[in-house]
DNA sequence: CCATTTTGTGCAATCGTATGCGCAGCGTGT
DNA sequence: ACACGCTGCGCATACGATTGCACAAAATGG
């Protein structure tokens, strides 16, 4: 009943390189490598299977080539806490650079700090061609793991504690532009509300501003931790303003923080920039709203995204090739919730 | 030089089913079958397998499995536009359950409105076990191969065109309460902003709110298109308060719509709630950000998410059910931003 | 016109797992 | 003691694509 190019199954059924083969009168393995543009394969025949195959709608089973070319087309990611819009944006642009690479992005984590070697278990099973890792870190047993199976990798917004790949903003100088900004508009107690524990991130952007400060012969005045969140941010600010001398100026680590503060430098009833200037990191788009209008340094997600994804695809190509760090500078957005040094507001109000 | 049970091949590969059998004495389809349990395996054998499986640090290639098992464990999901931090939340919250339930979550877009027959192909090509898309639909074309492949799918907070399953807030009650205590609230100017053309989820909030109105002897007033983004619904309010008369109150579609137009009022000199309340929908964490205070109706995302991948599993054992559509109660947050009814207030403010 | 290269295609093995079926070995009933 | 059923496990094949190698046909050179 069922000829053999035809095996019996439900009509429904998808089309495999037998069927398409079938169809055009030629093996497998000639539509397996017409389709791939294969320059052995004739431009006649060639041109014959792609239509079949077009009509058909026939598209390769990725688990069967993937289990012989032990390259599955699928590239882990992991974001940060989905509070932070950040990540939002960060997921949605890179999504589109992926798809155009012909990579699909598997969910692997979100929001948790350390992975665990269970939470990189889909890494292996899925034999993940590489894995970009956004605000997180893994623990010294899956660090392990991945660079025994080589797999390519670069962390955005991390150092990894293992010879890997890392993209970020300039977070230091990040900080040190802000901290300038602050103080050329003759701010002279100015705060700080720091992420999570031991992020690099945050502790580069401090050590930017202390930088800064050193500089101008400053000490810092006022710390507080916001463990990167709205709320944190609200109530570290809270402390803050509570302090003698109340701060003038508040840095946070990051953009939601910073909306976090400026919240609370109002419900303290102070206005902003007047009595108190914030600055953000970050550039998320809740900075632009009209209420807020933060200034704040915008991390460059693009060239991040194009870094990251070089290094990615180099690494899958070559696999030893080592580890690298790439910096990206970021940019001061000047917007209005910062107090502007005398020196650009002269020009721009003349009256 | 390789005997077969080992063969040649770099150290840092990964076991497979082979390299256990061999370690454990057994065949590989022991292996399988004592992994997954199956009764007519020893419990000594069992055991064994197991405890060299999981010194070895083994886990079965998802890839091969899905080959033979022709199910992937991979669901798609689908997302809006990012830029509104529901979606956000949701994948978040998502992401957590499908992996509680052995899925793994692959992102098949992000953003768009329609899905075409390319945005779909990863789900042939991985063979997904099903899909969960999010504020989009999909082409007649991309609707018909997943029909026609039996795809499990469920939506969310769209309604399909195609006979399938659906999840969402009940949009309809939801506009209705809103519009129900703007009018307690002795609101008669009562204007709408909608999102996208052509949602659902848009129109039935504003057929409740109508409906509302309606009952109360009223007719809308004021109506503009906010496009479900927060310049939209800033845009949109502007536009509202130019009119005459001035509507006394909004009601947006979503709230980063409502938070826009919040800006908007306030920008016009003019105060939320004492000189116009404001109502959003969906309970987005901004919403409860000091600044807003946003009175809202929360969609009621965890049980959306039980509902959705409730439907889910059943048409995965099951292909042949028929689509089913859910909608769940939101629930009214009352917040600031919206005044309140006289009968709620005189307990609450006896002076 | 024959030998040799080039070009285009097919054969068959392979990737790692799952599973129908067969087959030992053991226990049990008569 | 013999037949029979049950338990526990292995053999072999299938899933769908890729790819090294062999090989036929066509092109080329002498």
């Amino acid at each position: 009943m069922a000829d053999k190019t035809t095996p019996s199954r439900s009509p429904s059924s998808l089309p495999t390189v037998r069927t398409i083969s079938a169809l055009a009168g030629v093996s497998p393995s000639t539509v397996s490598r017409a389709l791939k543009g294969d320059p052995r394969i004739s431009e006649k025949t060639r041109a014959a299977v792609a239509a079949i195959a077009q009509q058909e709608g026939y598209a390769p089973n990725a688990m069967a080539r993937g289990l012989v070319t032990r390259s599955s087309g699928v590239v882990g990611i992991v974001l940060g806490n989905m509070e932070n819009p950040f990540y939002g944006e960060l997921v949605e642009r890179l999504y589109g650079r992926l798809v155009e690479i012909g990579k699909y992005p598997m969910l692997l984590h979100i929001g948790g700090e350390t992975l665990d070697s269970e939470a990189i278990k889909p890494i292996r099973q899925y034999q993940m061609d590489g894995c970009i890792i956004a605000a997180a870190r893994l623990s010294s047993r899956a660090a392990e793991t991945c660079a025994l199976n080589r797999l390519p990798m670069v962390m955005i917004n991390r150092v990894a504690r293992i010879h890997s790949c890392t993209v970020s903003c300039d977070n230091y100088a990040g900080g040190m532009m802000a901290g300038e900004l602050l103080i050329d508009a003759d701010h002279r107690h100015i705060a700080f509300i720091a992420g999570r524990e031991d992020t690099s991130t945050s502790e580069d952007r401090e050590n930017g501003l202390r930088s800064a400060l050193r500089k101008a012969g400053l000490a810092p005045e006022g710390w507080a931790r916001g463990h990167y969140t709205y709320d944190g941010g609200f109530t570290a600010a809270k402390a803050l303003l509570a302090e003698k001398p109340r701060p003038d100026a508040i840095f946070a680590a990051n953009d939601i923080m910073a909306l976090g503060a400026i919240d609370a430098i109002r419900d303290a009833g102070l206005t902003v920039p007047d009595e108190v200037s914030v600055i953000g990191f970050d550039d998320i788009r809740p900075a632009r709203w009209h209420n807020y209008r933060l200034t704040t340094i915008a991390q460059p997600i693009d060239a991040m995204i194009t870094r990251s994804l070089a290094l990615l695809t180099e690494r899958m190509e070559s696999p030893e090739l080592s580890g690298e760090s790439i910096s990206i500078q970021g940019e001061m957005k000047v917007r209005a919730s910062a107090r502007l040094p005398a020196r650009l507001t002269e020009t721009s109000a003349p009256a």
